[in-house]
DNA sequence: CATGAATGAGTTTTCATTCAT
DNA sequence: CATGAATGAAAACTCATTCAT
């Protein structure tokens, strides 16, 4: 029992070091990017020494991997959730059921967009992390919706139209959005905030 | 005269120089992004030395500044062609308008590809940047397109909406559509490719 | 007598610690060589935790000279018992006693093969280690044989040649072998296994 | 012709500055062994900055790599140069032979002393090393005096013994005596100076 | 005594920039 | 102006050692 406790506790301590380490990371990419990053400011956001990152992470570049995974996992949880009221929400109004979906990534992005920034910059550059950004955070997604829209052409509310690319449409204005904001568009943020998107 | 012509003569291989090297960076920017790419491989794909970049431009960070502005002008003159046949388009099915729009767009955005995905990597991080570009693409852009949706409004074809907020969406759309590109969406850029979407 | 037995106990626990400690040391060595050794490593080939090398050795350093000063009471035991049997010994052919004196070395050499490597590295190095290398193996086992020839050319066996330099011919040659062994010749390990040296 | 001019003379600026680079890395690693050697402290021994080494050398571990080959081919030349006179070698009496080989290997081996230390230091750890030094110091070696004994035994000078192994003997013998240089043996030092070995 | 997380000085290596030729 | 060698500051990462538990 000693040994049970010792053992979850040890572990417990040793999350907590990582997601320590993590949000220190979070906050340096976010401001100056991977690359400009280096592992001296990370370790002082992260009130460690250079050395204890290494005892956690295998390299500057696990940890930008790690932010993006943990990512990719709220946004499942979210999708998880929405994606079991699916019947319920097939009896949406069309209308409100986008304008639901727009407010979950609202909130979603809202919560991690400094972090977001710094991955999407990355995702630009380097090819494994497009590929894994895509497979975690946008094909799930894209999933997600393409089936709601098949339901609805099979209820007889919507034509069957070129799903696929609707689909990219929608991801792309959300995106876009997002990347409006990651800029800094103050008009748009402000809107964003208040809540009341047609 | 002798003066004159050999100055403009100077003047005229120092352009092309500058263009040489600008060419050089902008390949190993889009593939290697900013902070990757380094000095000598711009000077090798350039086919100079590393010293005369330095003959030419003050740093590195100067090379993708100097290659934004062109990026900036050239979508400007887009722009004022576009602008001046603004009351031309105003005769145009809406729909028409906006599919030419979308047209126009997409042939430049097609010819800067590679470029577009450091400068906006870049952007992401870099608040300077950001705000060059907002001032240089995407403003003067909103604006050409604010007054041809007040043309409309004022012709009765549309209800006076939130403009803002629409320019915004359409704008977003279009960022969108492009990091999809840049991420490497291959379907989407088969329709791209393809010239008739709708 | 409690406290007797306790402290013997204790005692020889903290013995066979050592000798684990030291044993994990010298397979570690023995692989990478003593500066590329991490005690990370050692302590897992030891099977205990890094601090606890620390509890039983100054530092990395103290591993390596005590791997040493163990090699030479090996060694120096068996000469001790080589040693009583010195007039013995002068009583047997030169051929059949330079043959035993072979067979002695060779197996000792056989059994300590793989730390030999890191301490002849580190000795090449070190000039400390090279010090204490020839006062604890080379010096004694020199004044072993010197002690031998001149009773051999007090019995009229050989001339007195140049002592001192046919013992470092010798023990030259006892080096050089060891040395191609370490460094991997397949077919002087095959002859050397196979006992049958001339 | 210029250019002719130029580019040798650039070349053997770079020449010499490789060679300035390797005998100061020469001069540390003897002192220190290749591990303990730092990069930094080449470069004060080189007296150029730690950049430069880099751009004539790939790695630290490349200097000694480096420092290996030249060493090699150093033997090679000798080899190469007894190896003319086998024939007229094959007349001598055998031992103003053998006390040839000694004297040629004598002067060589007296002339790179220092470096000789690390590279075998290095090469009883690092396996690639070992079959390096081998194929370049050690095979030609018992190549020739392979060829040299096969003559005597044609001759009927010799029996033909176990010459893979005689080799080996010889070989070790000139190796162990090195290897007691390396060490520090103060008296071998002076005979072995004083040139009038048996 | 045993543990192993924390430390930070020290290492190799990179690369934008300068400057003598 | 063109060149490219030289520079050295700064980066990521390692690891022997310490110390609180």
């Amino acid at each position: 029992m000693t040994n049970d406790r010792g053992r979850s506790r040890r572990e417990r301590r040793a999350a907590a070091r990582r997601q320590q380490i993590l949000d220190g990371a979070a906050q340096v990419f976010a401001n100056k990017g991977f690359a400009r990053a280096t592992t001296k400011e990370i370790a002082q956001a992260a009130d460690v020494s250079e050395g204890t990152i290494y005892n956690y992470f295998e390299s500057k570049q696990d940890l930008l991997i790690e932010l993006m995974n943990r990512l990719g996992e709220a946004q499942l949880t979210r999708m998880q959730f929405s994606s079991d009221q699916l019947e319920e929400a097939l009896e949406l109004d069309i209308r409100d059921f986008l304008r639901g979906v727009f407010r979950t990534r609202h909130a979603f992005v809202a919560s991690s967009l400094p972090i977001l920034r710094s991955i999407i910059a990355e995702m630009l550059i380097n090819q494994t992390f497009a590929d894994e950004y895509c497979e975690q955070a946008l094909i799930p997604n894209a999933e997600f919706l393409a089936r709601h829209f098949q339901g609805r052409v099979a209820q007889g509310e919507m034509r069957d139209l070129d799903t696929p690319l609707l689909l990219r449409f929608f991801s792309a204005l959300n995106t876009g959005l997002l990347l409006s904001l990651l800029i800094g568009d103050d008009y748009l943020e402000a809107r964003w905030q208040s809540e009341d998107f047609t």
